[in-house]
DNA sequence: GTGGTCTAGACCACG
DNA sequence: GTGGTCTAGACCACA
């Protein structure tokens, strides 16, 4: 079974949301080094997603190192998979630069940046205790 | 003249990224309400795009109730147009909430994306500073 | 002095506009047959408008039988003016006839339209009261 | 297939006249909540219309709610259309309410515009038995 | 195949 | 001059 389920969201590519739910399996420690990973065949039936996009996300995991294949055995993890902070906090980088860049040319200062954070973390705090 | 420049960057519509720079200068209080808009065919000129996406983009300002049209004199910044710093905040809102779900998501606290964003923000202060 | 104002509303031409609004003076009775019509440059520094497009209604008025040129001497109403319900409704026509249309290609009954348009009357009715 | 079909009124842009059949369409329960809708392509080549044209249409109803996009799938009508009454009269109030206002301002009493509205609604009902 | 973006240029109504 | 619409066709990413 395909260790994680996705709530896709319109808007952006289904590709890029299923590797970036994959990373954040291996980075979080849901996922181990050795451990099996779905076929395509496998991994697009279970998140009901076309084979062709499949197949690409577990290129870009490969690609990213993540992922080893054993001809004729099948997918795993690969040993050199970190997971841990600083394996979290690399996931994000990618998406942290923009914003900030986006923040400075805004006139924004840290601090207010820091505070608009903060609220919308409070605030899915705040929908997670009421669900 | 158009009161702002863009450095276009591949990989994201045009017209987006002149709705943003626009945005950004209504925001931070670059462009004031009542002041003049450049024209569609202006806009086009200076930024070197076509009218098209000029247009395009007008339209996305309109909608968000930036810009005034005044048929065959020309459009204007709305007088509702609130600068400052809520503006700017608000400006980032949609950046910032995916940001926030994804950091969570993937087992990240609210200390480890906060300094995640210092450091970024720091290492932008350095490379401004080197400029 | 032009004897009506008008607040103009964009997405229409302001001819028309224009148009509308002194057609509307005639048929109320408002302005009367004989009565002097505000010269060309006249109504343009009254309503703002540009001397092009008040020119442009007024031949539109004269057009439509409203008006009477009298060279040297100036515009005065046409004696032919039809003040009363008859003139009112005369007015509407243009704009009854594309709503009926469509009201019934959607399926609407004459009942459900008749309903709609007396709740809009009585919505209006209450923020007069209330100014 | 096209569920609808458009007899194209110069004078008014093809965009509004294709957006207003298919808000008719929803609205009259010709075409249903989950069912499919034409591709952009499809839908220009149907109505002989610009796949240009056709995509601003759609990507209006998009914004109105009606349409749901799965990129690479297809474009389908959205869970949240609600046809019926409530619906078709919605559909109308843009239309209603300049009306009225005009009426009011003209110095007819609701009756008044009542009765101009069913004889038009009458007259219709001759030419459509004269059929 | 799908939707989306961009450039190009013509045409119109309005002021 | 202004904004708005339409056709045309190329190009791209995604599934």
């Amino acid at each position: 079974m395909t260790p994680f389920q996705i709530q896709f969201q319109p808007g952006q590519p289904i590709v890029d949301q299923v590797v970036f739910a994959a990373t954040r399996a291996f980075v979080s420690g849901q996922i181990r080094p050795g451990d099996a990973f779905p076929s395509v065949r496998a991994l697009a039936a279970d998140l009901r997603i076309h084979p062709n996009t499949a197949h690409k996300a577990v290129q870009a995991l490969i690609r990213d190192g993540w992922l080893e294949v054993h001809p004729g055995i099948g997918t795993i993890v690969a040993d050199r998979a970190v997971p841990g902070k600083d394996g979290r906090q690399r996931l994000l980088d990618d998406k942290v630069d923009p914003l900030v860049v986006d923040a400075r040319s805004t006139g924004l200062s840290l601090e207010e940046l820091q505070n608009a954070i903060a609220e919308r973390w409070a605030a899915l705090d705040k929908t997670e205790v009421g669900r």
